[in-house]
DNA sequence: GTCTATAATAAGATAGAC
DNA sequence: GTCTATCTTATTATAGAC
């Protein structure tokens, strides 16, 4: 990915450090330049656009993340699978919070130049959870309430990735002190009932 | 809030629609006085710079939702409590997506000048599902895995709001064929252990 | 209170030397 | 491949008329 002639790593990473503080509209190709250590015009050797150099890096950085996700999953079935996924997207977020946030600030924006590129990784990862969710049997053992209709499965997948994106990023950027066990007891908890009636 | 002299009003509701779209940054003031329909040196008028009115945006949009919370929980507990706010946390994001979405995206940026007030209300909004969480007893019945370690309850909380705002822009943005009580039903299935070991 | 015109600066992108 | 200097346009903000 992205073969390194370290010019090019060195732009992405502090491409990324930045847009993961300031957004990447409030990332200035000067700003990058100047954290990368290089100078402008090399930014553009190496990228044609801004747009182009930010496409790089989120598809590589949230297609990593889908492959990763898979690997972790790896052969597991029911609620194993599940908290398999929780953990690893977890550990994902805390190994590459800036990665993170800028996926929760730009997975719904629907007018970027990198728009396609994006939903398709984004769907990749999400289809990973809702494979596992599906398998789960999800509905089967259904509370009180009504029952999810078929085919939701994506909804109950945005829902798991969500609990998880938000909590890791309210335990990185708010509550540092906790630590990580601490945090995916508490997701898995949420996604297991625990205060839902028995 | 905002007292309306009409101009303020259409000011706000346009810099809204834009940044749902665009992002705060990618919103500019040119664009925001073109779809009010007035000039730009009514936005200044009304508005010190284009920070503050970000910020009166967030501070109008994020108390009216933390408030909206409070009320639709009324003084419901244990799972009925959780299942009438994750309704009502869904409603208001099908009623104002543009905020839903301004949200997503600007929730976990720390570089801001309107920072405070934004963290104090998402706090607010925050703490509504937390107490709810308490008083359920979250951990009490704890699965398998490890419990909840004390004092998670904002992480618990967070897993819970990303769960419903996560669930809710995909259907919004990316399935908006489905009907409002099915992404509940699945939202609330996830909660509530449909996948987990019984 | 609202408008038009303009000042001041910031930002994406390119040219051409080394 | 990388750098410096520069072009061009976009953008925040203000001044002053109405």
């Amino acid at each position: 990915m992205v073969r390194s002639s370290g010019t090019k790593r060195a732009i992405l990473d502090a491409a990324l450090e930045l847009a993961a503080t300031r957004g990447i509209t409030g990332t200035t190709m000067d700003d990058v330049a100047e954290r990368a250590g290089v100078a402008k015009g090399s930014l553009y050797y190496n990228f044609s656009s801004k747009d182009q150099l930010f496409e790089a890096l989120l598809e590589e950085g949230v297609g990593a993340l889908a492959e990763n996700l898979r690997a972790a999953r790896g052969t597991l079935v029911g609620w194993e699978a599940i908290e398999a996924l929780v953990g690893a997207l977890l550990d994902r977020i805390a190994a590459n919070a800036a990665l993170a946030k800028l996926m929760a600030s730009e997975i719904f924006r629907t007018d970027r130049a990198w728009q396609k590129t994006l939903f398709a990784l984004r769907h990749e990862a999400l289809a990973v959870f809702a494979e596992a969710i599906e398998e789960a049997g999800a509905g089967a053992v259904a509370p009180d309430a009504a029952a999810p209709a078929s085919g939701t499965s994506t909804i109950m997948a945005a829902s798991v990735f969500g609990a998880v994106l938000m909590s890791g990023l309210e335990w990185l950027v708010f509550e540092p002190e906790r630590s990580r066990d601490e945090v995916a007891a508490a997701i898995l908890a949420s996604l297991s009932g625990a205060f839902a009636p028995r």
